[in-house]
DNA sequence: CAGTGGTCTAGACCACTAC
DNA sequence: TAGTGGTCTAGACCACTGC
């Protein structure tokens, strides 16, 4: 096989690879020892290649598992319209969810302003994370107020907290301001979704608000190459 | 100076040499190799270090220029409730525009199904960037149908196009939908940002309806640790 | 335990920027 | 032209995963 002097080449061949099917979404690559060794590139270079393709979405790593060529794209509400179960199964995809934790604690010092909790106060902290497809995506770190959401803990808390809040709670109108920015995984959130730390998100950031106040903090982390945002306005 | 035989330790260096301070933002880091011998490490080790402190969000690169530290994120609402210069001059910061090309021409297919075009039908394209505080971090590329926007391109496009659309064409309620991704630059793209082929960016699309008709495709390129998106929604 | 990616060294040359 | 980051080689050892 003739080498393939840059990094460029290397992500060409195997973008191309990719895009004829040949490695199909989800397919492990070849171990990047064994695309030196083929392709007669050192394994900097192989790795460079690897990098640059991640950066365009088209193929994500498993923390010391090996690289995998990325599924298409999910498209989601973040005003959450509709429950995200409904959006995932309108376009034929499956969604896994799984609770990390649920308990009370106090939360980070930015959320105990949002929620203008008193020093010490706990709220209802739940931790999740989701997969679409069988790839885990999504964490997602929620924080609600005890005195709005009373025994919330004893509930079921693997489906939609939306629906709960609606059906449970009767909070059928909600204002919601939501933040969206990019942000690195910190260590820990890395190791639920077993990329690396660092490994670049989409964090969204929803604030609940019930006549006016603030009773819920919701924060998403969706690894960046994953999720499509969409939604509506007006003016 | 004792060696920093970790890339971690050599980010987390230049991490407290920036929080305390010394390194204030908007200013240069020394150069990689000035920071391979001061700190005793392999240059590789270095860039790493770059690379990692780059996907916090700390530093930014121009490229093959050198490496700067990052201001603070602009925050910004997509929905254009408010007109982006006065969002800027609310937070006491300088916006700049420049307009790099406004003529008819056919646009890329996925916006002549947006905007439901005939096969080779021209629209007037607009394509503008800007910066935030002399660093170059949005790049837009809008499209017009000319039967909605006649003339267009004979007026002053430096300002706000939404205000435009408002005043001159008495455009005053507009659908909005919005979808938000993670992409990376072309490198066309990136010429315009100074930055390197494939920066990773928060792509905007906005699709303008007017009468459940779709008039304006806008499209934006920001730099992925430069804004925030903050909207409103209600459910 | 074998195989994977993650980290690291000590060099080298190239393309481009700023002056 | 000097200095920058960008690319590349040919090795090495480590930490972790999966069997």
């Amino acid at each position: 096989m003739t080498p393939l002097s840059t990094y460029h080449a290397v992500a060409a061949r195997l973008q191309a690879e990719i895009r004829s099917g040949e490695l199909a979404p989800g397919s492990k690559l070849p171990s990047e020892r064994q695309l030196c060794e083929r392709l007669g590139v050192s394994r900097v270079n192989a790795r460079d290649a690897m990098h640059y393709l991640e950066g365009q979405g088209l193929i994500y790593r498993l923390n010391r598992r090996g690289w995998y060529v990325a599924p298409s794209v999910f498209i989601y509400d973040p005003t959450r319209s509709h429950s995200i179960r409904d959006e995932a199964q309108a376009h034929g995809r499956h969604l896994h969810t799984e609770l990390l934790s649920a308990r009370q604690e106090t939360p980070p010092q930015a959320v105990v302003s949002l929620l203008q909790l008193a020093p010490r106060e706990a709220v209802a902290a739940i931790s999740r994370r989701r997969a679409v497809d069988g790839r885990w995506v999504l964490l997602e770190l929620c924080y609600f107020r005890n005195d709005a959401f009373p025994r919330l803990l004893e509930e079921d808390l693997t489906g939609s907290l939306t629906a709960l809040a609606r059906q449970r709670y009767g909070y059928q109108h909600r204002e919601l301001v939501v933040r969206i920015a990019s942000s690195p995984l910190s260590e820990q959130q890395a190791q639920h979704l077993h990329v690396r730390d660092g490994s670049p998100a989409l964090r969204l950031e929803r604030e609940v608000l019930v006549d006016g106040r603030c009773v819920a903090v919701e924060r998403e982390y969706w690894l960046h190459d994953a999720i499509e945002m969409q939604l509506r306005g007006h003016t």
